[in-house]
DNA sequence: TACCAGGTGGGAA
DNA sequence: TTCCCACATGGT
């Protein structure tokens, strides 16, 4: 099944994610950054429960502020006290801090993606997932929910860059649809290609998948 | 109780 | 390049 077909059936059946979700009426009252809100998340849901990422976001907009700037000038045990709920609060207190330097010091518009790479605590997800979610830049955010998928469905197994060009050939580079459909491939992760044991009995792609159909012989 | 969640960096083989 | 491990909280 084309991967367009894919993306369209998957829409069809759990309807717009609406990612990345962010407070704006928040940084409307603040007059802070939207922008800022997408990229400390991306760092703060690394391994983490989205759930949890925002009991950090919260405590950030309750204790402190939800901004690039916050969290740069913050001390870093403060910074660490904050984002405790996301895990793995020890180092993401130091990525966020390095992302928020990157990104305040002076600079064309848009990062590119080759430097976001050097920032530590940036790696590939969270560099596409800011391009994407936060600047609009059509790159396609791979995660381990797609390299499963892809695995399952197509037989296809590859790296995160073989994931990426692979969507990027297939569905025209539009960052509407990318965002979208990133976001339908978790939703699919989460309902039904689970990592232990999927759930095929209602998922919406499996008369086209390779290992529903390797079960049924 | 063990596993999992919108990964990354660093070191060994 | 490809594995393997540490990093940590909160939900099921």
């Amino acid at each position: 099944m084309d991967p367009r077909e894919v993306y369209a059936r998957l829409l069809e059946s759990f309807g717009r994610q609406n990612w990345w979700p962010i407070d704006r009426e928040y940084h409307l009252r603040r007059g802070t950054n939207p922008l800022d809100e997408v990229v400390i998340g991306a760092v703060l849901t690394q391994n983490a429960s989205w759930k949890n990422a925002e009991k950090a976001l919260e405590r950030l907009k309750e204790k402190g502020e939800l901004s690039l700037r916050f969290v740069k000038e913050v001390s870093l045990e403060r910074l660490k006290e904050l984002v405790r709920p996301a895990g793995f609060y020890n180092q993401k207190a130091v990525y966020l801090k390095e992302v928020a330097s990157f990104l305040l010091s002076p600079r064309g518009v848009l990062p590119r993606r080759e430097e976001l790479l050097k920032v530590k605590g940036v790696g590939r997800e969270t560099a596409d997932a800011i391009l994407l979610y936060a600047y609009g830049v059509p790159t396609f955010v791979v995660d381990k929910y797609t390299l499963r998928w892809l695995e399952r469905f197509y037989g296809l197994r590859t790296d995160y860059e073989g994931a990426k060009a692979f969507f990027e050939r297939s569905v025209a580079k539009n960052a509407p649809v990318y965002s979208e459909y990133h976001a339908l491939l978790v939703e699919l992760g989460k309902r039904h290609c689970r990592a232990r044991r999927p759930v095929c009995g209602d998922c919406p792609l499996r008369d086209a998948c390779l290992l529903y159909n390797s079960f049924k012989k």
